[in-house]
DNA sequence: AATTAATTCTACCTTTAAGTAGTATTTATA
DNA sequence: TATAAATACTACTTAAAGGTAGAATTAATT
């Protein structure tokens, strides 16, 4: 019941980069080490970024990451999207294919309202929300 | 942001079981077919069940399944609980480390509430609670 | 005692997530 | 133009989850 590494590693990268989007460019030695997220791992992330449009990419010496859109266009259920992470109406608690909002399986009731919340979570937060608030990167 | 196969099977398993704990015994090949989890999966989950107390069992032939404690007594989360899916308390969303209530990361403040409501739905749920409450199962 | 039908044990296989390695490409600068 | 420093691409390895196979054990029935 967690998001998946990667999900959760690219909030923490563009929380990060939201925190700093003062800063030209951002690069993924930078990034690997101040967030500890493996050097290799974070650059096949951020081109997952990049195609998605979130971030641009600029290549060569100097070169590094920064936002494609604004911060407060950008939000959290976006990143897990990308990473096949997003909570969906009909996912059902128990993995019992699809809700179809007549037949309920035993966990039903209890679980509209925990889902609506994540969703909220998710769908509600953008990365200028969250930027800055936290000490723990 | 799932549980996985083994919990989601697990409480499925014993709600099925709750729905029908009048009838003597239930076997292996009965809720395999019924519930369509595959039989030698099902059998690995049982075993675990039994060695955690929930569910006795009674080897050879006529024998099957039943519950060891009452199901008002079990609650979704002790059968999280043996899959190692709990909703611990210091679990961070975002994966960094555990929470020590002081340094927040980004998330913190909107996964507070989700995560008290799922804490919420798997502790206050006991079998006896989501039994016959499905037409799923 | 043999048979049958059930659980349990040990070991393995498969798939997916997570992580790593090496090379190619791009671009600023000396 | 050569060099250095950055991203992108292709391919591989490792670890964990999910699932399977077969034999061993148990116990009721004949
Ligand atoms: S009714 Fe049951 S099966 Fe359908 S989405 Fe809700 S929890 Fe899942
Ligand atoms: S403060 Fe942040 S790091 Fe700590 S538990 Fe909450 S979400 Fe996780």
């Amino acid at each position: 019941m967690q998001l998946s590494n990667s999900s959760q590693y690219a909030i923490r990268i563009l929380a990060y980069m939201a925190d700093n989007k003062d800063s030209k460019l951002l690069n993924a030695t930078e990034l690997a080490k101040t967030l500890y997220i493996p050097y290799k791992f974070l650059t096949k992330i951020m081109t997952e970024l990049v195609k998605s449009g979130l971030v641009v990419s600029i290549r060569g010496r100097d070169g590094g990451y920064k936002f494609e859109k604004k911060t407060s266009e950008i939000m959290v259920s976006d990143i897990l999207a990308i990473f096949n992470d997003s909570i969906k109406n009909e996912q059902c608690v128990l993995g019992i294919g699809f809700c179809n909002g007549l037949c309920k399986c035993a966990l039903h009731d209890q679980w509209i309202e925990p889902k609506h919340l994540l969703q909220k979570m998710f769908q509600e937060s953008s990365l200028e929300d969250i930027a800055g608030k936290g000490c723990k990167i």
